[in-house]
DNA sequence: TATATATATGAATATATGCTCATATGTTCA
DNA sequence: TGAACATATGAGCATATATTCATATATATA
């Protein structure tokens, strides 16, 4: 590792792209709130119960109890995720009398689901269908 | 809290929906592989840094010090979480002498950005301009 | 072959996160 | 008002995860 050359001493010691082309991909890149507000709305969704709940909600306005019968998790577990859900927008909470009833709030979630699951479901098919072409490029 | 009337002693006594709707809701829901799946995908993208990585490798095919350098992570952080992005083949490595190139490998992730950063934008805008409805639509 | 460079990876650590348990809040009804 | 119910929430715990540091591997070149 070379010190001294670069800003950055765990840098390598130059760009390997034309300066041209740096300086457009720099100015390419999405700004830091995009890429924070991003990662943040994935992590949101990056967890099995809150996927199963966003499912179950897309289909229809649940109560907490409901949502927490019909996914096997304890309502203090749902309770909890609906309030990050709640907090990011992702659903809506409309009170009735003792319960309060969920639905989504946010007409993307759907189509992103279906964005995900296309690309799930290619990556399976691919994984499944080219052992051969996966095998040969490990080495 | 009631016990005994219901196999989970935790639950609420009654689904407060109808049993046909009930039937139709679980018929419905994707099943376990699928929600795993999709999380398991979003949990990838749920990280700033990755978000940063696969923003980059979308614009133009980049090594692990390039890649390193333009974001200013260091390069083992860069490389370790190309390994998973690897692993979900995400990305593809193509090696050139010494240097190794990172291209996105995957067609849909482009589109999932941009599905997200119009949802967040959205969220964005609903929350800065229009407070008065917001305001009016908090209790 | 020896050395330098580029990348990969294992171990350790600090932090984040999801769940449980206990408890609080809010609502209905006797 | 008090009891029962539905939901919300704080604390604690166990696990997951992102980064760093040290080291290993792979390639090029002298």
């Amino acid at each position: 590792m070379p010190q001294g050359k670069r800003f950055d001493p765990d840098a390598c010691d130059v760009f390997h792209l034309d300066a041209v082309k740096v300086r457009q991909l720099r100015g390419a890149l999405m700004n830091d709130d995009a890429s924070a507000a991003l990662a943040e709305t994935f992590k949101l969704l990056g967890d099995v119960t809150r996927v199963r709940m966003l499912d179950a909600l897309s289909r229809d306005e649940l109560c907490v109890c409901d949502l927490a019968t019909l996914l096997t998790v304890s309502e203090s577990a749902v309770s909890h995720q609906l309030r990050l859900l709640r907090g990011m927008r992702l659903v809506r909470a409309r009170r009735s009398g003792r319960m309060v009833f969920y639905a989504l709030d946010d007409r993307h979630i759907t189509r992103l689901f279906q964005q995900a699951l296309r690309h799930v479901q290619e990556s399976v098919r691919v994984a499944a269908g080219r052992p051969t072409a996966r095998v040969a490029r490990r080495r």
